[in-house]
DNA sequence: GCCAACGTTGGC
DNA sequence: GCCAACGTTGGC
């Protein structure tokens, strides 16, 4: 299978530090987290449907100080039922999803790396990621595609 | 804490 | 199925 359908694919994920920070991560067993809390429709139609195991993750910190990238990860398993939606304790918690079909997924997340903080600001001041979707006005989604050159431009600056 | 942008809800 | 009101996100 070498068709450009089953190519590797690349993913910005949003999470916030106070939850999840990239430390957290890696300091998880197998560095390995469950990515909890995604609300949303069409990132978690990502999720789904377009994010495979092996396809890369940049570790975005966001509602924080200082937002940005903060490390580099991978998407480790398909998605199950996120367990927080059943709970009424948590903040994530959905009254209206049916046990017996859920509505909210989730999928593992291995950090690879931490790496420098590639600021929000410095991801707007270089050129060649104008198109990058976490930069577009009013982008509010926690997961968005990245594409294979703006990919590469990132782990070139974060060399 | 502000507020722009956008998604969701619910009345009709 | 429209769309106004409301809630949330997230940078600043």
């Amino acid at each position: 299978m070498t068709n450009t359908k089953d190519a590797r694919r690349f993913w910005l994920m949003k999470s916030e530090p106070d939850e999840c920070s990239i430390d957290d991560a890696l300091a998880a067993p197998k560095s390995t987290v469950p990515w909890t809390g995604v609300r949303n429709y069409q990132a978690r139609n990502f999720m789904r449907d377009e994010m495979k195991i092996g396809d890369g993750v940049l570790f975005y910190h966001s509602s924080c100080p200082e937002p940005g990238i903060a490390g580099i990860a991978e998407v480790a398993s398909a998605t199950r039922a996120d367990p927080t939606q059943f709970d009424a304790r948590s903040d994530y918690f959905d009254a209206k999803s049916d046990p017996e079909k859920p509505r909210w997924l989730l999928l593992d997340v291995k950090a690879l790396r931490k790496t420098r903080l590639l600021s929000l600001a410095e991801l707007r001041e270089d050129p060649e990621l104008a198109d990058l979707t976490v930069l577009k006005r009013g982008n509010r989604l926690s997961i968005t595609e990245v594409n294979a050159s703006d990919w590469k431009r990132i782990l070139q600056l974060l060399k």
